[in-house]
DNA sequence: CTTGTAGTCCGAGGGTAAAC
DNA sequence: GTTTACCCTCGGACTACAAG
């Protein structure tokens, strides 16, 4: 809406423009202020009272579930569960929640029967401490969402679903709220698994709230699937139907109807989940086999592996702007609020420490002079053209819409603000952040055990429903698996290699972060750091299990616990990322060999990563040719101290690995720094420091060719100088002969001469 | 005891505009 | 033409706590 009123803002003043009549803009710009104003008033008052009707439908609900044992009586639930058995859209407000339920934990012989008395009538009141959970759709009611009542006709799926009581934007139907799992899913009881998966995620798609769908269907569209994917729960399920003779699953719906949902598929899939596999294995086995390994695989299995770094760097910001192989300056698209006729320029800094980024002038149409910025370009074109100063106004508040400016004046109530029920419907499985900017991201979080299992986050909702299905799967696998491991004593492992192998085969766009959740006795939260190194994740879950099982554990020994956890994943990590380093340089080689030999074009990107992902996942800009210094796996094993020498690219300066540094960070009750008593905020400068120690270390070492040591030693010597100092040092070093402080480093003269020379990297 | 989820905190990256 | 300070967004890792 506000796109669309920026629009026809600009062609109003456009027509205002053409028109020359100083006068008459004057007007309509204070009229479209006024009406833009009178606008905003009128949808802040809508949302007022939606919000309004929202809380009072709302509490009107809870009131009613709280008196309802009092106030309703028998009769009344039968003539309502006689008279709507569907309890559809048009249903009373105060009925709404007590068919949604989702109860899979219930056993299904304490299931109430099919009677045709509502249970709520039956139900206790509704304490205090149960009212969040009613107000997100949760109701003590039948277990696994069943009609309540007899099931009728009516109730059949090849009823037209009712009516939506608000249309919706999209105009989708809004899932009928007394539908069984199988009728929500629009499939039928005999359904396989893989109809199954098909339909949740057409459903999911059709009804997630950023597609113009509902969030409660959403929620109930997860519920189904995550009874009729989990064997137990759906073969528990079946009994309660068939017991209660519902015609739940009894006809398939609506997937008919409605166009598929397109796959997503990426065209090379399957390579990349190979890729993902061999990494996988590779990274546990010898690296004496690597190149064994590497001879046999497929060319396009090689390359997928070969751009996996970019997959793990998916999602994570990087210093852009590199645009090397362009010329420059060059017009790029003008940004939005820049006047018409004025030309968008980019620049490339030749030199210094920026050389390599790029810079944006704005240049006037009479071309006396490049602007910095859209509110200088804006008054420079109006002083240019005497437009009026109604006009420009509007233009500056058009240009700080989009601009940092409205942050200095207006800033976001969204941020940082408690989201009520009302704002931020329930979120289950899948979830979604929006940014200020309206853009959603989506990720994957699953639990079991303790143990907890999250993906990066998505743009592509489709491709989160597709992580959700395969963790799902995972889960009751692991689960299934625990169960018998369970019973053979010992604590059995939340989630094995080979499952991690199959999750990543179904879904290799997945990049998992592992990390478990306890609570024992008195002692809640007890949190283990995350890692996305499994085995990592195992060994704690399993040294924690050991622990609390001893039943012997205090604060401190949890604490301390938690500690051993933390070194351990900045260990691992530190192990991988050089594993990683090694593997890749394998690869590059084994890709060399390859081209040199004539079975691969010489084009490095012939099997891009565009190929391997969703389409509308990244843009093409962010696929930069796969350079010699990037890091394999992400920040997370991208800090300098972390890496081989050649890694120390411009990707990594700056990162240091999450689970370290948030191991280090370790707040609250059972963070490291606050169990030590060691500040947290030292301990980062202490991280901080070390690593520009490093990273300052890593440029002589690549500039000098010098053993790593010696160059630390003289990083660390050079930054406690004052930069003026060190100016004049280097440039005496330069001039005169070069006296350095060992050997190996005045070994190395001549080419650090070179290099500095030749106004490079030294 | 187990799971779900809202909220907080932090650092990296990037845009903007003033200063050099 | 280049550097720098400042500010904001975003992703990620917790952290706390309520519900089941």
């Amino acid at each position: 809406k506000k796109e669309e009123k920026a629009e026809a803002e600009e062609k109003k003043e456009e027509k205002a423009e053409s028109e020359h009549k100083a006068e008459a803009e004057e007007k309509k710009a204070a009229k479209e202020e006024d009406k833009e104003g009178k606008e905003e008033k009128a949808h802040a008052e809508q949302e007022k009272k939606d919000v309004h009707q929202e809380e009072k439908e709302e509490k009107k609900e809870t009131e009613e579930g709280e008196r309802e044992p009092a106030v309703r009586n028998e009769n009344e639930c039968a003539d309502e569960a006689e008279a709507n058995p569907e309890e559809g859209e048009s249903a009373p407000v105060g009925s709404e929640f007590a068919v949604e339920v989702y109860k899979p934990e219930t056993p299904p012989e304490e299931l109430p029967g099919a009677s045709s008395e509502a249970p709520t009538a039956a139900e206790p009141a509704e304490t205090p401490v149960r009212k969040r959970r009613r107000l997100f759709g949760k109701a003590p009611c039948s277990a696994f969402g069943l009609p309540q009542g007899p099931p009728t006709s009516s109730s059949s799926s090849s009823a037209p679903p009712p009516a939506p009581e608000r249309p919706l934007s999209a105009g989708i139907p809004r899932i009928a709220r007394s539908r069984g799992h199988y009728d929500i899913l629009g499939i039928v009881r005999s359904a396989d698994l893989t109809a199954i998966r098909k339909a949740y995620r057409r459903q999911a798609l059709r009804t997630h709230p950023d597609k113009g769908g509902d969030a409660k269907d959403f929620h109930r569209v997860i519920g189904a699937f995550e009874v009729l994917s989990d064997r137990s729960k759906r073969a528990a399920y079946d009994a309660q139907l068939d017991r209660q003779d519902c015609r739940d699953g009894q006809q398939a719906q609506e997937a008919v109807d409605e166009p598929e949902v397109p796959e997503e598929q990426p065209i090379a899939k399957d390579v990349l989940a190979e890729a993902r596999v061999v990494h996988l294995s590779l990274l546990e086995s010898d690296i004496a086999t690597w190149a064994e390994v590497l001879k046999k695989l497929n060319s396009p299995v090689l390359e997928a592996l070969a751009n996996l770094p970019q997959l793990f760097e998916a999602g994570r910001k990087k210093r852009g702007c590199r645009e090397e192989h362009k010329e420059f300056p060059r017009e790029i698209q003008p940004p939005e609020g820049l006047p018409s006729g004025w030309k968008c320029m980019e620049y490339l800094y030749h030199s210094g420490k920026c050389a390599g980024l790029t810079y944006i002038r704005y240049h006037s149409p009479w071309g006396k002079k490049w602007f910095q910025s859209i509110p200088a370009c804006i008054k420079a074109d109006a002083d240019h053209r005497n437009l009026p100063q109604a006009l420009v106004n509007a233009r500056l508040a058009k240009a700080r819409r989009r601009g940092a400016l409205l942050k200095k004046e207006e800033p976001e109530p969204e941020r940082n603000v408690k989201a009520t029920p009302h704002q931020k419907p329930l979120q289950r499985g899948i979830y979604t952040q929006r940014s200020a900017a309206n853009v959603s991201k989506y990720w994957v979080n699953v639990n079991w055990s303790y143990f907890r299992v999250y993906t990066r986050r998505t743009s592509s909702l489709a491709e989160a429903v597709d992580w959700h299905i395969a963790i799902s799967h995972a889960k009751e696998m692991a689960q299934s698996r625990m169960r018998v491991e369970q019973s053979n004593g010992g604590v059995p492992s939340p989630l094995t290699r080979k499952e991690l192998i199959d999750l990543v085969s179904s879904e290799p766009s997945l990049i998992l972060t592992f990390s478990s959740n306890f609570s024992r006795g008195a002692i809640h939260n007890i949190y283990t750091p995350s890692t996305e190194d499994l085995q990592t994740a195992v060994t704690i879950y399993q040294s924690f299990h050991h622990l609390l099982d001893q039943q012997r554990f205090t604060t401190c020994t949890i604490r301390e616990e938690r500690q051993r956890a933390c070194v351990m994943v900045s260990d691992r990590t530190q192990e991988l990322a050089d594993s990683q380093a090694v593997l890749r340089e394998a690869v590059h080689k084994e890709l060399k060999h390859r081209r040199a030999i004539g079975e691969l074009p010489d084009d490095p990107n012939c099997n891009s990563p565009e190929k391997l992902r969703y389409p509308e996942r990244r843009t093409p800009q962010e696929f930069a040719p796969l350079s010699g210094k990037e890091s394999l796996l992400g920040d997370k094993a991208g800090d300098a101290v972390l890496l081989l020498p050649s890694e120390a690219g411009e990707g990594d300066k700056a990162s240091a690995p999450a689970s370290a540094a948030s191991a280090a960070r370790g707040r609250g009750v059972f963070g490291v720094a606050s169990g030590t008593g060691a500040s947290s905020s030292s301990s980062r400068r202490a991280i901080k420091d070390k690593r520009t120690t490093v990273q300052v270390a890593l440029d002589l070492q690549d500039a000098l060719g010098c053993d790593r040591k010696d160059a630390t030693v003289l990083a660390a010597a050079a930054r406690a100088l004052p930069r003026g100092e060190l100016k004049r040092r280097l440039a005496s070093l330069l001039e005169a002969d070069l006296s350095l402080p060992t050997p190996a480093l005045s070994g190395s003269v001549p080419a650090m001469r070179r290099r500095l020379t030749a106004g490079g990297s030294g």
